[in-house]
RNA sequence: GCGCCCGUAGCUCAGUUGGAUAGAGCACCUGGCUUCGAACCAGGGGGUCGGCGGUUCGAAUCCGUCCGGGCGCGCCA
């Protein structure tokens, strides 16, 4: 409707051309938006304003002189002059009323477009080491990246969703050690459980599941695993002491044994994270190894790559890649002094490869606390030859859980954080998904489970989940009075719906398609949330204003159109969400 | 010290890319169920948009600066 607008306004700019105008108007000047008040009608223009200036005449002249100037159009009931100088367009009511046709004629479709042009789109989200469980924090990005992928569908991109499993790092060897005292422990030797392990409970269980697995395939005496080892903390260093007991694990079980033990925790983990999300509603197209990518040698390639294109120096037995050449502010080292990668090389690998996989733009979501690294990884795509603009961050806040008034602390490492399985068994897959999208992202969320768990009204999932179920709460009225929705009769009557709780109800439908590409261009799935809550109150205050099912049939299908309508628009957006719209609740 | 994010009603937050009288929910007050679901609706009070400058027809929004909060700033991941 708004492109619809835009092309009656480019028309009558052109008419004026010469005359009034003197030089043409660029096309990205025209714009038109949903007008915030009722007032001033459906749409409005402050095209007059910005041009007032260089026609050398004031803006409300030449808003007058372009609204003359305006082509006729069946959509338009009139346009008129307000204000400093907009331009308010009131919408013909027949146009109001192919909204609804329109909403009832695509069904699970409307809202959906080609409007973004089809890009090939990576959306990369979660990616956490697979050393524990999903806490809340990845469970806001889950929520995120999933709807942000069905939006970028909705306006018309090509998404192909992706975890990036991060089982390359120390921390995967840390996880391997943790699990193997656990096992120790189980067979009964007296081996410490180091202070930098992970000392959760899925932890024992993997101890306990490789028991069952080696038998005592895999034990060593305590003496023997300890021996010669560095203190651990807290009087000595737990980093040393951790890298230390990871090296005496190796040397006694042998390396393949250590892969076995490691392939078990990465097996156990990811399973765990898999159902975890799968259960949220939050699916992948692909899981993408580190660990497989690093033994493919494509980081190496790359790094060869690199070389050759004159990005890398060596300095203090290091090699470095010139980002700062490329925005970064300074440059960072791709291979340590000892030999080893840094993360930097093969993440910036796994991002090439993408781009290689034809990816035009490729969209991460982070966690805040990695914005440090952002202007890194774009450099080392600029350095091999890709354009900035290909690689997206979007940055997630952090996620502050409260019962009512009381914080609730988190912390890795002791297993006293809540993962997201607590959470959502404690309030709900809908209640979760939509308090996590109901913020914006990039500020900071106190989700006080109190308020998501009280079916009152004071909170707001419930609202939305409402307007559906009593539409379908009518419908079932409806059937059980021995009457039956006429869509030919409600088709032919809809200037029935001439009301202005009609009107609101009909432009929240109406600018729903606009919602879903402001919402995906933007990246805000929270507008979707905020719209969806628009249009439910709208339907609401029509629901209290008027009954529906009324003696006149004209007028009793025309309102269950209307109904059908919200209650479409209300499923789609849900849909979006990862929520549910229950027919009753 | 440097960089990024944030500061809007008592609380939690929106604010359609610079527009018209700054909006919701919660909380508080007043009304509305013998009629399609009251998990709802109608109405009311509540604001120096952190402060001060600037840009322009017009600023919560853009720029500068200060104050306050969060997160980063490794040859850790």
């Amino acid at each position: 409707m708004k492109t619809e607008l835009e092309e009656l306004l480019a028309h009558a700019l052109e008419r004026l051309q010469g005359s009034v105008l003197h030089a043409p108007v660029e096309r990205s000047l025209i714009a038109v938006e949903r007008a915030r008040d009722a007032q001033h009608g459906d749409y409005a223009s402050n095209i007059a304003m910005r041009l007032g200036k260089a026609a050398g005449m004031k803006p409300r002249d030449l808003a007058n002189a372009i609204v003359a100037a305006l082509p006729p159009s069946l959509l338009l009931a009139r346009a008129e002059v307000a204000g400093a100088g907009f331009i308010n367009f009131h919408l013909a009511s027949a146009a109001q009323y192919d909204t609804l046709r329109r909403v009832l004629a695509e069904g699970e479709r409307y809202g959906t477009s080609d409007a973004a042009g089809g890009k090939r789109v990576i959306v990369e989200f979660v990616s956490a080491n697979p050393t524990g469980p999903l806490h809340v924090g990845h469970g806001r990005q889950a929520a995120y990246g999933a709807t942000l992928s069905n939006l970028l569908r909705a306006a018309g991109h090509r998404v192909h969703r992706e975890y990036y499993i991060n089982d390359a790092g120390r921390q995967v060897d840390i996880l391997t050690a943790s699990v193997w005292v656990r096992y120790l422990q189980a067979l009964g030797e007296a081996v410490p459980f180091p202070e930098n392990g992970y000392r959760a409970d899925y932890v024992n269980a993997i101890g306990a599941a490789l028991r069952n697995e080696q038998g005592e395939s895999l034990r060593h005496p305590t003496a023997t695993v300890l021996a010669g080892l560095p203190p651990d903390a807290p009087a000595g260093d737990k980093e040393l002491y951790i890298d230390a007991l990871i090296a005496r694990m190796r040397t006694l079980i042998g390396a393949e044994a250590y892969e076995s033990v490691l392939a078990l925790g990465l097996k156990e983990m990811l399973a765990d994270i898999r159902a975890d999300l799968a259960a949220f509603g939050v699916e992948f197209e692909q899981w993408t190894s580190e660990r497989a990518l690093a033994k493919s040698g494509e980081v190496e390639r790359t790094l060869a790559r690199l070389a050759s294109l004159g990005q890398t120096y060596e300095k203090d037995g290091a090699l470095w890649l010139r980002t700062s050449t490329h925005g970064d502010s300074e440059d960072r080292v791709l291979v340590r002094a000892n030999g080893s990668q840094t993360y930097f090389a093969p993440d910036l690998t796994y991002h090439i490869d993408k781009r290689a996989r034809g990816f035009e733009l490729m969209i991460d979501v982070w966690g805040a606390d990695h914005h440090g690294y952002v202007d890194r990884m774009r450099a080392g795509l600029v350095a091999l030859g890709e354009p900035g603009d290909s690689f997206e961050v979007c940055l997630m806040q952090f996620v502050s859980l409260y019962r009512g008034e009381e914080k609730i602390p988190m912390g890795k490492r002791d297993g006293q954080f809540v993962t997201l399985r607590q959470l959502r068994e404690e309030v709900g897959n809908d209640v979760c998904r939509l308090f996590y999208l109901m913020r914006s992202h990039d500020q900071h969320l106190d989700f006080d489970l109190e308020l998501a768990k009280s079916r009152s009204n004071d909170n707001p999932v419930y609202y939305l989940q409402y307007a559906h179920a009593r539409v379908a709460s009518v419908m079932k009225q409806l059937a059980a009075r021995n009457l039956s929705y006429d869509a030919a009769e409600a088709f032919a009557s809809l200037n029935r719906l001439d009301g202005p709780q009609e009107a609101a109800v009909l432009t929240a439908l109406r600018s729903y398609p606009d919602v879903i590409n402001m919402a995906a261009a933007n990246r805000t799935p929270h507008t979707l949330v905020h719209h969806l809550r628009e249009l439910a109150q709208s339907f609401h205050t029509w629901y209290n204003a008027a009954p529906f099912i009324v003696d006149d049939s004209a007028t009793r299908n025309a309102r269950l159109a209307l109904a059908q309508g919200v209650q479409q628009v209300v499923r789609n957006g849900l849909a979006l969400l990862g929520a549910s719209a229950p027919e009753s609740m």
